[in-house]
DNA sequence: TATTGTTATACTCTATAACTATA
DNA sequence: TATAGTTATAGAGTATAACAATA
């Protein structure tokens, strides 16, 4: 088993010129020419994380025509799905901090896309309503996350598509 | 279909006391009882960002008595199993971007996890090892991650983790 | 007393530009 | 000229404590 590696793939060993050969073989300095990264691949957090900055990378420029970074298009996709509905229920829903969704809001209100009114009948709570420029936008937003995230764009089939949600779903619901 | 939202669920009406009966119908403000999150939910980079925030939590408690957050440890781990990486290396791997990596090497070199070594054929680069402390912690860190990441400490059958891994690995790879 | 929304604040993570030493 | 490593710095994301108004 070669000292320069832990794992059971082959590992090139290091390239050394003839004048160093006498040198080289006192110490334990060996160069890499291909990363193992097989263990981290083993774990679930990773390869999920790893996925999902890669969806969002693409997420992100996408959007830029909408002015709308994911979590701000979360925060209308439910107000636009739920009008009416509070910041505390947006925090549930989300999985967010009240005062890190306090700027959010403020700065779609000043945008016009959602308006704050009054909640029927709990004076501590407003309700989030979009606007109709509010919900022009997140129908067109909204199709073109689906275009985005179509199962061909992934590479995926249709059937892997629906096992890849429905696995996620399960590990954080 | 209710003025109170634009999807095919039933969601129930505001309640109203019998006293506003004669304003509520007025103004288009309701409240919502049960929030609607079943676009996000088609959408994978939402599923996959909510699933690895989840995992993540898990991995941040059990990792707190090893002192090593995810990077961390995914730096160690890649070093662990490659002796003489480079930082170059380790930012290709792991999708770090360099000026990032710098902090990260310096606390774990001077917690004396690793040792940094000339290259032995790159005088611009540096080689990381782990020290023995370094694998040894390694060890116990890398044991935990996979308790903690099995299939049914997350509710999946093994067919099922090693499916959503395969999956995964298709969208960012 | 508990909850909604808010302010202030701190810490981490991520990103860009520019410098040095070497190839 | 290009690359490895570094510095400085800015911005986004995330976290806690504490307060006013209302339930």
């Amino acid at each position: 088993m070669p000292r320069t590696s832990r794992t059971s793939r082959p590992i090139a060993r290091p390239v050394r010129r003839n004048a160093d050969a006498d040198l080289a073989d006192l110490p334990e300095v060996s160069a890499v020419d291909q990363v193992d990264t097989r263990f981290l691949q083993s774990l679930l957090g990773y390869n999920a994380r790893r996925a999902a900055l890669a969806i969002i990378e693409r997420f992100l420029v996408r959007m830029e025509e909408f002015g709308l970074r994911p979590v701000e298009f979360s925060v209308m996709s439910v107000i636009h799905h739920n009008p009416g509905v509070t910041s505390r229920q947006l925090c549930a829903a989300l999985n967010l901090l009240p005062p890190n969704l306090v700027g959010l809001i403020q700065s779609l209100d000043a945008r016009g896309l959602l308006t704050r009114l009054p909640h029927p009948h709990d004076g501590r709570a407003v309700g989030l309503h979009p606007t109709p420029e509010g919900q022009a936008l997140m129908q067109q937003a909204e199709q073109a996350a689906l275009e985005i995230e179509e199962a061909k764009s992934l590479g995926l089939t249709p059937a892997q598509h629906r096992t890849l949600l429905q696995l996620l779903q399960k590990v954080y619901l």
